[in-house]
DNA sequence: CTTTCAGCCTGACGGC
DNA sequence: TGCCGTCAGGCTGAAA
């Protein structure tokens, strides 16, 4: 599924071919989306530059004179990068075409993610905490913002009003690395730990960015390849198995109505 | 205010 | 073999 490192992999291999390029085409066969796509899109959209490319949380932001389009892959989304017009397989819902002839086609099998158009801010991204890999993440941020609250420390770091781009697979990970339960209260974890729980968080997301950018390189012809980190998952779906340090069998719990593994030894 | 939870959607998988 | 239930997951908005 594509995760923050996933997102920022895609934006680097698209950005050169799209930056500064004319859109001359645009088509939309499933406008039902996460949020149903907004029927003028092709309006809106052709005729215009790509003025610039970025990334925001998990989103991908295309500013355009007018507005901007802001593309979130949700949780089964991909884009991919065509040099000529190919026959649309099942679950291509968007295409657009700019004036070199290169076309993107956006995938998405389960249709949980989005295309937004916006005239001038996108409200999806007010209240979005700070970029996990920026300096305004850290554990004093996790520890000021983490007191009083009774919620498990993983749906904490999974807020994205406290911080962006923490999915379920990292967020376990990196809860593993720093030795912390995941159900503990996030109001009950001292400033020393947080550090280490945000250095631990910003290790993982760079790893997987470097592999990402490694076995995603030729994204443009396969997309969404979700073996990339898999090697190094500590607990993500190893529950039984055995912890990788002190070998007790793995525990499956669930948080939030999310699956966590975490080691009952290790994890405290 | 904080926290929980249903809902969106398809494909994979297990049990019968 | 096929059918049916369950699960997976990010994010939103409503309920508690």
């Amino acid at each position: 599924m594509p995760e923050l490192p996933e997102v920022e992999t895609t934006l680097r291999g698209l950005k050169p071919w799209l930056v500064g390029a004319t859109i001359t085409e645009v088509k939309v066969r499933q406008p039902a989306l996460r949020w149903p796509v907004v029927d003028n899109l092709p309006d809106l959209l052709i005729g215009q530059v790509i003025l610039c490319m970025g990334r925001r949380a998990k989103y991908l932001r295309l500013s355009l004179k007018n507005g901007s389009l802001l593309i979130h892959l949700g949780m089964s989304g991909s884009l991919r990068l065509l040099s000529a017009n190919e026959p649309w397989r099942k679950h291509d819902h968007i295409e657009v075409v700019v004036h070199t002839g290169k076309r993107i086609r956006y995938h998405d099998p389960r249709r949980f993610g989005s295309w937004s158009w916006t005239f001038n801010e996108h409200h999806q991204l007010t209240n979005l905490g700070p970029e996990p890999l920026s300096t305004h993440f850290d554990g004093n941020h996790l520890y000021r913002l983490g007191r009083g609250r009774k919620l498990p420390v993983k749906n904490f770091i999974m807020s994205s009003e406290i911080v962006v781009g923490v999915g379920n697979i990292y967020a376990a990970e990196s809860l593993f690395r720093a030795g912390i339960r995941p159900d503990r209260s996030a109001g009950r974890i001292s400033l020393k730990r947080y550090i280490a729980l945000s250095q631990h968080i910003k290790a993982v997301l760079r790893t997987a960015i470097e592999q990402g950018g490694t076995t995603l390189r030729d994204f443009v012809d396969s997309v969404g390849d979700p073996g990339y980190f898999k090697q190094q998952l500590k607990v993500y779906g190893r529950h039984g198995r055995p912890c990788t340090v002190c070998k007790a069998p793995l525990k499956l719990t669930r948080l939030g109505q999310r699956s966590t593994v975490f080691c009952n030894r290790c994890q405290t």
